[in-house]
Parts: structure tokens; sequence; C-alpha cells
DNA sequence: GAGTGGTCTAGACCACGTT
DNA sequence: ACGTGGTCTAGACCACTCT
């Protein structure tokens, strides 16, 4: 029975948590691993590149494989839209458009997502619903310069996060998690008492270097953001 | 010049975002990719595999490749050590034990991780100081059914996190991200409004399906979590 | 300079799921 | 049944970096 790549990384992830192998320790390189364990060479790289991927071992040519002195623990979350995320709780979701205007982009926005001083911008603000109960408040900033389709564009029926993913699918972007007090606008829109602790979403989009958006996700009371790693 | 798996892998993801490939297109096998991009098979799986690691298309065996309907945003965020973390801001840590006792695990604390009735845990309370100012306040819960050497560590001069991470270095892992409203017992050590809106994360660990480890983290007020992706 | 990982190849067999 | 992706092989060459 000749070894897997699945078999090699976990006799290896095996050999490092139990301690037989502690942190910093040099491993046998590829040619001897293949041997150890009966597989080409091949094989045995995949497994540990998998392992280096995952933060368990580090690589570098010449100096070999070694285990990480501070296991690099790291945990994925996927970025939903908010309707999928209402609808994947088997909940009925409902969104609303509260305002919209264009205005000449704040200064703390040009900052944030390094927009021209004059770029105008499309300001929105909208409610996501879970079963007829608040479940989120949504602050979104368009650049027009970038998107001057988004003026023409409807948000009274279909939200802008759904309208962006469908006109601009693939962005980088830099989302920050953070908790904040219930302003008495947001209290309002949410049903909460002001000053309430709110888990927010903060999120700001470029295409190729150019800002996109930016947006502010405020959830009701009591929200939870869950991964298992 | 033959094609590199990166080389086919922008050269799809380019089709992908530039709209050529729209959501729900049928990609061609990888035996027809290999011939157009003149490379390997194993060249194109390699590109394919991980565009599907990242959520951009999907595979299936005998059904093929599609371009994924609603690309799957994903970030990762490591999960670093508070001392590592505040180092990291070129600030100076401090670490203090606030109260440690054995007990019985209450029931809250059984349900989370369905630990046994009578299993004993080791609750530590400490705080974590950034340049001297509070910075995070640790409440900590350790099964002491499987981890009966906690209660001889000394939790005095090393955190319970660092402790736990040089004794079990893998496991797995269940994280949340929330807000909550400061407590007066909170508010005292953070230095902060009670009622101040706090981010917290809480985490719960298991080995091999056997509870370890509850905490709970609570940051001081303004406190952000970030990730680019 | 020499040893390590990084990648590619051409071929093969297998596992799975659609038809 | 059959076409697809999943994996393995044995060999090769290359790129990096340590000494």
């Amino acid at each position: 029975m000749k070894a897997t790549f699945r078999d090699v990384k976990s006799d290896i992830m095996a050999k490092i948590t139990s301690g037989e192998w502690e942190p910093g320790r040099l491993l046998p390189n590829e040619m001897d691993l293949a041997e150890i364990y009966g597989c080409a060479r091949a094989t045995v790289n995949r497994a540990m590149r998998e392992l280096a991927d995952e933060g368990v071992v580090e690589r570098r040519r010449k100096a070999g494989t070694r285990v990480r002195m501070a296991p690099l623990r790291q945990a994925r979350f996927s970025i939903p839209i908010v309707r999928v995320e209402i609808e994947e709780q088997n909940s009925t979701y409902r969104y609303a458009l509260v305002s919209q205007e264009v205005a000449a982009a704040p200064q703390w926005l040009r900052a944030r997502l390094q927009l021209a001083a004059d770029c105008p911008v499309l300001s929105l603000t909208c409610m996501h619903y879970a079963d007829g109960a608040p479940y989120q408040f949504e602050e979104r900033w368009i650049s027009l310069g970038l998107l001057p389709q988004a003026q023409e564009a409807d948000f009274s029926e279909i939200g802008p996060n759904e309208w962006l993913v469908s006109t601009v699918p693939f962005s980088d972007a830099e989302i920050a998690f953070s908790a904040t007090a219930a302003t008495p606008d947001l209290a309002d829109h949410l049903g909460c008492a002001q000053g309430a602790a709110l888990f927010t979403v903060e999120r700001s989009t470029w295409l190729k270097g150019e800002a996109i958006t930016f947006v502010r996700q405020s959830f009701r009371p009591g929200h939870r953001m869950t991964s298992r790693y």
C-alpha cells in the first residue's frame, strides 16, 4: 500500500502535534521523505506545500523545511451577501432603501479611499430585515468617478451590495471588524437603545488600485460572526 | 514560451473578471485547456485546483468546471497571541493575572463545550496591557478533565493563551466575533465607561473531539480587527 | 558551488457522478 | 457506460540561497 499525499500530510502533522517533531525542527528533505513513505517526490511535495499553506511548516530553498516556531493559526471567513446570510437561516429577507444622494466625497472618505478631492460619490443608506425585524443597517458610498453607471441604477429594489457584485465581481478589499455604540439614528433604524453595542463591518474595495466603494454595515444587537478552523 | 500554472491561472481569471466567461459558464476540460495553453494536463490541473480553492470556480467530476454563480469571497484572519499582536505595533506588552479558581463547570459552559456535568474547570481572568494602558480583558476556562496539568501551571507570569499554545499546539476551534456592552467589572478593568461597546472574540477549542478550553477576549473600546482579501 | 524546494512533463490509473 | 477531475509516477530542469 503506497502512501498518498494525504497519508504523508497527516503522518507529518501527527509527528508535529505529538511533539515528536518540535517547533524549529528541520524535516528530512523531499527525496528522503519520498523514500521513507515509498512514494514519488511530487507526492511529498504536494503534502508539504499544503502544510506550508496552512502555516504548519516553513519552507526555504536550500535551507529546507522546518516546523514553524509559533504555529500560525488562521481562520477563513466567507463574506456573504446579507440576503444570502438571512435566507440561509431560513428567514424571510426584506430590503428597503432609506436614502440616496449624490455629493462630493467628504474628507474622511477621500482619506480612506485615496480619492481625488472633487470626486462625486453616491451615498446610500439602506435597511435589511430578517422575518420583518431589523437585521442590518448599511451605509454605502460609491465612487461615481469609476462607476458612473451607479447613478442610473435603481436601488429601491435591489441592494447596492448585490448590484456591485454583479457589476464588479472581483476586486481587492480591506475589511475591518469592530464594535460601535448605536447613534440615535442607528438606534432608530435598528429598533434598539441608543448606545447599544453593535457589531460593525467596514469594507473598502478597489479595482486595479482605483477606489470603488466603502461600506459600513451595523448589525442588530447580539449579532455574532462565526467560523471554524 | 510554454505556459506555467500561474500563466494559466491568471489568464483564466482574466477571462472571468472581464466577463468573457460569465457566472455558470462551463469551462473547457483539462485536456483541451492543456492543448490550448500548450502545457501538460497536470499544469492546468494545478491552476484550476487553486482557482477552486479560492472560490472562483466550482469543479465536479464528470460535470466539469464552471464559473461560480456567486463569486465566493473569503477573508483569512490570522489569530495572533495578544503579546505578539501588541509587540508588532511596537508597543510594550504587560500581562497580569487577575483571578484564578477551580470549580465545577457552570451550566452554560458545559452546554458550549459539551462537558460532563461534574467536570472541574480552572477559571482565570487576566489583563493584557499595551504601553501600560488596558488593551484586552481575558476570561478563560480550562477543562481539568483533559488538562489536569493546568492546575499546577503558574499563570502569574505567562498568560494562559501562551501556556496552552505551547502545551497543545494544534486543535480544532470555533471562533466568534461580536460586540458587547461593558459590564461594571469590564469597565473597571479596561478603564472605560459602563455600557461602552467592546469588540469581543470568543473561542472554543477541542482536541480530538474533547473540549479543552473556552475563552472570551474583550478589547478596549475602538479596537479594530482588519484583513485584506 | 551545491543542496534544497519549485515546477513541468507525459503517461497512467482511479473515483466519482451524470447520463 | 463513460467522461470528468483526482492523483500518482519517474524523470528532468530551474531558481533560490546558504556556505
